[in-house]
Parts: C-alpha cells; sequence; structure tokens
DNA sequence: CTTATCCAATCAAGTTTTCCGATAAGTATC
DNA sequence: GATACTTATCGGAAAACTTGATTGGATAAG
C-alpha cells in the first residue's frame, strides 16, 4: 500500500500492451521473460487491481481498468522520455530555456515561423515570449529578463549590447483614402506636413525616453502598440508610418493609401538579434537568431 | 545511460527542494539521511548533470538545469498520483470512464453544472460525451456505446432500457413576429396550422424511423440539429417547438413569438436517464443520474 | 575563540529486491 | 497427439537499497 509503483514496471505493462503478450514483452525489452511477468503481478498488486484477463488464453487481454490505466501510463513514460531528453540537452550545454523579446515590428509571420521550427529542432527548450514597441523589447534584454532580442536599428547600438543584422522590414506612411494628404500633391513637404496629426508609437521604456524618430507634425496622437496605431490611421484620424507586411492587403484594395511625403520617404527599417555582451548565447539561442535571419530574407523574398 | 531515473529519486528531489536541505527531506520521508544523499548523487549521475550547488554552504540551492528539470519532475509526481488515484477508484468499483449520451434538449446549462460537479466529485473518472437529436442519443445507449444516457420520454420506454425520470423542459411553438402565425387569431385550428411550413427535428436513428412527433403542417424543413432549427426559425423560415430555456431572452425581447395553437398547447417534455438493462450503473454514473435531476430541478426553479 | 549544532557525504554491513535460467503447466495449431 | 508457443513459479545469484555511524565543514551562540 505504501509501495509506489515504478516507471520499470509501466514500461513493462506498456510493453505487454504493445506487443501483445508477456515472452514478446521480454523479446522487446531485451530481458528476461520471468521479469516481465514478476513485474505484471507486482503493478497489480501494488495498484490492487487486474491489468490483464490471462484464462489460459493464449493472449493476454487488457481489462477495463487496464485499458483506463493505460493512458496514465503511457503520460507517466512519455514524461519520463521528456525529462530525459531535457536533461540530456542540458548536460550538452542546451538552455533549459529561451526568453525572446520582440518588437512589436517582427512580421508576425516570421515569428511565427521561426518558433514553429524552434519548437520542433529543440522540443525540450521552452521558451518565453516578451513582445514590446521600441525601447520596451530592448530594455527587457538589458535588465537580463530576456537573453535574446530582435529590435530595430536605433536600439541596437547601446554599448552593453552585441546586435547582429537579421533583417530588414519596409515601413511606409501611409493613411486613409479619406485622408486630405492621401488626396495631396505629392511629395509634400515638411512644412506641409507637419499641420497634420500624425499617429506615433510611443514607448515607456527609459531608453528611448523623449527621442523621437519619424516625428514631423505638431500634433501628434501617441499609442502604445501596433494595432491601436494601425486602427487609429485605418479610420482617419491621422497618419503614420506602417510595416507593409501588415497593410499590404489593405494597400492593394485602396483601404490604405501609401503617402509620398518629401522628408518621409519608404524606408528600410532593419531589425537586430541583440544580447548583452557578458550573457553570451547558448545553442538554441544562436540557432533562433540564425533562424530569424533566415525568417527575413524568406520573408522579403515571397513579398517581392 | 541505460539505466532510468527512479520515482523515489523524483519524489527524493521534489522533497529536497521543498523543504530546502537534504535532512530536512529525509525527515519528512521518514528515511535515512543518507538515503537521500544516496538518491540524489544517483539521480545526478544518471541525468549527468547537477541539480544542486553545493559548495559547503549550508542550505544546497538549486541550479538551472534543477530548476527546469523541477517541472518535469513535479509532472511525474503529480501523474504518478493520477495513476495512483484513478488505480484506487478502480479497485473500489468505480468506472475508469462514463459515455454519457445527452438529448439536444437538455439545457445546456444543466449539462454544464452536472458535468462541472461530476469532475469535481470524480476526478479519476474520464467522460465521453455523445449528443444527438431524439432517437440518436438513445441509440447510443441501446448500441452499448454509452453507458448512461439523458432523453425525451418517447425513448425512455424501449424495453431494454431502464428508465428514470429525471426533469422537466418547457416546449412551446414558436414563430418570428414577422411570421403569419403570430399575427394569427388564437388558438390556431389544426386546419389552418398545416398550411404553415413547419421546422422539425428529423433523426435518422432506427428507434425513430418514420415516427413524428408534433408535426401537423404538410411542409416540413427537416433539420438534424437545433441551432439549425432555431436559426431557420428566427429568421422566419417556419414555425416550430423550442425548448424555453434556450429563446427565454428572445420571448421576452419580442425577437421570437410563442403561438397559441390548438393540436399543440406549450407543453412539458419530460426527460428520462436511462441505460440498458443489461448494463448497471456503476457508482459514478448513478451519481450523475442523481446529479441530473437535482440540476433539472434547480433550473426550473431558477426559470420561475 | 570555543563550543554546540546542524548539515551533507561517505562507508560498512545487513536486508531486500530484482534478475536470470530452468522448469512446470497450459493452450493453440498442425 | 506432437509441437511450438505461451504464462507462472522457484531457487540461487547479483544488484540495489537501507541503515546507522562517522567525518569534515559551516553557522550560530556563548
Amino acid at each position: 500500500m505504501e509501495a509506489h509503483p515504478t516507471l520499470d514496471q509501466l514500461e513493462i505493462f506498456l510493453a505487454v500492451v504493445e506487443e501483445g503478450g508477456f515472452s514478446a514483452a521480454a523479446r522487446k525489452l531485451n530481458r528476461a521473460q520471468s521479469v516481465i511477468s514478476y513485474g505484471v503481478s507486482n503493478l497489480e498488486a501494488q495498484l490492487g487491481l487486474q491489468l490483464f484477463e490471462r484464462t489460459g488464453t493464449r493472449q493476454p487481454r487488457l481489462t477495463e481498468s487496464g485499458a483506463s490505466l493505460l493512458q496514465d501510463a503511457r503520460r507517466m513514460i512519455a514524461g519520463l522520455q521528456m525529462l530525459r531528453a531535457r536533461a540530456h540537452g542540458l548536460a550538452q550545454g542546451l538552455e533549459g530555456e529561451v526568453r525572446l523579446a520582440v518588437d512589436v515590428l517582427v512580421p508576425m509571420p516570421v515569428l511565427t515561423v521561426v518558433l514553429e521550427s524552434f519548437r520542433t529542432a529543440y522540443p525540450t527548450v521552452g521558451v518565453r515570449l516578451y513582445t514590446g514597441a521600441l525601447g520596451a523589447a530592448a530594455d527587457v534584454v538589458m535588465r537580463g529578463e530576456a537573453n535574446i532580442g530582435i529590435v530595430g536599428e536605433a536600439m541596437s547600438s547601446l554599448p552593453e549590447l552585441v546586435s547582429h543584422l537579421v533583417g530588414g522590414n519596409q515601413i511606409s506612411p501611409v493613411a486613409a483614402p479619406s485622408h486630405p494628404l492621401a488626396r495631396a500633391d505629392a511629395p509634400v513637404p515638411k512644412a506641409v506636413l507637419r499641420e497634420y496629426p500624425q499617429v506615433v508609437i510611443s514607448d515607456l521604456s527609459r531608453w528611448t525616453d523623449g527621442r523621437d524618430f519619424h516625428v514631423y507634425a505638431l500634433n501628434t496622437w501617441r499609442v502604445s502598440d501596433l494595432a491601436t496605431k494601425h486602427a487609429l490611421i485605418s479610420a482617419g484620424l491621422g497618419w503614420g508610418g506602417l510595416p507593409v507586411w501588415l497593410i499590404h492587403d489593405e494597400l492593394e484594395s485602396g483601404r490604405l493609401v501609401a503617402l509620398s511625403l518629401e522628408p518621409y520617404p519608404p524606408s528600410n527599417y532593419s531589425m537586430f538579434a541583440i544580447r548583452r555582451d557578458d550573457k553570451p548565447f547558448g545553442p538554441a539561442a544562436s540557432w533562433m537568431a540564425e533562424r530569424f535571419e533566415a525568417a527575413f530574407a524568406d520573408f522579403s523574398r515571397i513579398r517581392k
């Protein structure tokens, strides 16, 4: 009653079920047949019930109870294999977890493709994901909460960070078709531009405090995330820069219009993988950084 | 390398982490302190890594690897307890699984309340849920695929079934307010009624084949589920009976109108728990049947 | 500074468990 | 009925586990 079932016993149990017999299980596990018999009867004694119906018939059959417990046994063995795989990875220097901070400008298709392939390549390495605008993602890396960040150019040049170019991102100033700028003569000079409210992502981290990028208007809407910026611009409340991947369909269908502005041409916003200089990548993190580079390349190839 | 970690070792590991020390873990587990030492170092050897940082310090601290594996270890022990609990239940005659077939007329709030309380009362008993209209649910019980059914009156009187009244269900003929019957003089006689298309749930099981209940119209829409019936009636394509619990809000707001029909008054449709006479309920199934009765009672009390 | 206390590691010895190989008893198939 | 295959069981050997005592080290109190 005190005694626990053993993983060994559960493994025997599974082998018997899968192979359909005690002897076959013994062969599969490379152990004596008596061990199987012994193991099964011990397991049955500890659980206080019969797992197999073996009334002299050639093949023992699972009882109903056995079938119910089979699922638990499978879970246990799967968990064991997971644990062993993780331990094996850790023993070889793999991280137990990668904490990734991404800027909101990283195209979602790139992010999902990378995460998906990462999961199959490193099933034992957990992923923790932080997202933030502009400085926020870099800030998380600076504080050591994330060990890899994918951020824009401006953030990657801080002295405590090591950065590596992984790809680019087309940003274009846009507005709703009903917006006056959409119908103005191109290119719009700076002096005109500043008269129209601009939607700007603002960020509360200390690294970008007070700095503005491509802000020309006197009047700004400050939002904290890309979705809100997108919504405000779509609603015609103002103009602003948005990544082309996000609004590709809307540009095609005319629900948004690309603006031609003198001081703000459509620009390629480079993205960098960053880490703190005193926290080198483990194998999984550096694999992930390479994968981001490849995914960015694939992504811009498809867009063209 | 071949040797598996043992559940015993994992339990020791957890105890050390929770108690914060080897000796404390020994006290908790009522075992000699050397066992803890032995067990931890064996586990570390088998996994090929260090779990604790113990550089002469008073309290051993988890390494990063240890923290990663801790979660797996917890899962394993939780799984073990689940398995043992299920085995304990099975040994005492509990079912490993209850297969429940419900008629679509069972109010969803009743069903969810019962399933929720069942899950807390019998966490080790799995539930498989079948839903169907009219005969379908009873059919599943007849065929032995489900061991408990909650069905309407007509299905419960088959000779191979044992049935028990668990509650009732108000059914009312209704139509959209735009429907001619909604504005007709009440009560509508049968001869008039048959001129308007009726939406009827039809069921393909052999037990109700060819039988119809409360079908008066010459022209019928035959659908296979309640949601479709509901949608067709709401759209004004026809009239038909719907359970009051489903359309309570729509009756209040006037989006549906209760009809007063001479041959089809609002009726109480009784619901029965059924089982095959040669397959008696186990303890969990009979608890569930009782719970359905209580839930139906609560439900109709609240509706009043 | 000394002493007492608590801790983890290790060792030797006894006990229990597990394993193997052989054997027995039984069942399908030919 | 012979044969080839099962599962159960037993005895002896090997391995693993447990215990209790001891050691060396770190902390806290006197």
